[in-house]
DNA sequence: TATAATCATTACAAAATAGTATAGTATATT
DNA sequence: AATATACTATACTATTTTGTAATGATTATA
């Protein structure tokens, strides 16, 4: 389970671009405040340009802003356009093993795994904003705590 | 964020393995009954056998078995033999960009992002069983919830 | 209108992951 | 012992992801 470079460093230009607020930041800015190369740091924002996250000005002023406040930006339109969530709709598709459907499509076990964390993961990213994470300088001093044994014995359902 | 074909596969087949008890299951079964090649099925467990997690006989009669009851297996188990927690130790040395140690290694605010999927992930993987998930035929009704809005409010530190 | 600074686009190269092929080694059965 | 059924190991190929190169298009300014 990983996460991908592009959600990485995608994610690091968009908090970037929040906390510089409403002047842009040009290209070779980006690259050097995010210690990415040139070429790479421009095909990232083009990425976010094409799914409509940030503006971008050519020319001699030109530069990349966020095309809307950061507090109207979920987390999840930022991982919706440079990734999947771990469980998406492609998931059994895409493992299918020899077969042309998923042996498993009828009763599948593992797909309530990744359901679980998709679960959460669909809880955070639809109620933290991009603002949040650029506002407090990076220190959230305190996350959503997972669940301790007894409780999981209340809410899952065995045997 | 995706889950990679060593996670989602391996897992299958330890799932298959735990419902199947005490009895060994050969490549040949395992291939079939999970839409696997022989050759990948015998990769993959290759790689849970290596781990410690499956015993092996070879010969006439041989086949695979949980190297110990699926109740004492928890999930953290399966996932480090075939893969790497998202937010594992080596995260910050995989991304550092061009440079040989990670710009934001200071001051990171994305770190806290994958930080609570982590955490998450951990109260999951280490409270679960491959037990749990063979015995109850694939079906948790109930997995634990997000927060809502204002209990994220309230735990996250703004401003 | 020339120029320098900037974004845009396409094609390519490198690395990691996924999956296959082949040739072994071990064991139960006959 | 011969054989069929299994696991083991290594090397190879294909695909995806990651990152680079090179060239083109746009705009402010002098």
């Amino acid at each position: 389970m990983k996460v991908s470079a592009l959600e990485e460093y995608g994610l690091r230009c968009m908090i970037l671009l929040a906390k510089n607020g409403d002047s842009a930041l040009t290209l070779p800015e980006i690259s050097a405040r995010e210690g990415l190369s040139l070429p790479y740091a421009g095909k990232l924002l083009m990425i976010l340009k094409q799914s409509g996250l940030v503006n971008a000005a050519r020319g001699r002023k030109g530069g990349y802003i966020l095309a809307k406040p950061a507090g109207e930006i979920m987390l999840r339109e930022i991982f919706s356009a440079l990734g999947e969530p771990v469980f998406g709709s492609s998931h059994c598709e895409r493992y299918t093993g020899d077969t042309e459907c998923c042996i498993h499509a009828d009763d599948c076990t593992v797909r309530n795994v990744w359901g679980a964390f998709n679960e959460f993961m669909s809880g955070y990213l639809d109620n933290v904003t991009l603002a949040d994470l650029a506002s407090n300088n990076g220190h959230i001093k305190q996350y959503p705590r997972p669940l301790n044994k007894s409780e999981q014995n209340n809410e899952f359902n065995r045997g």
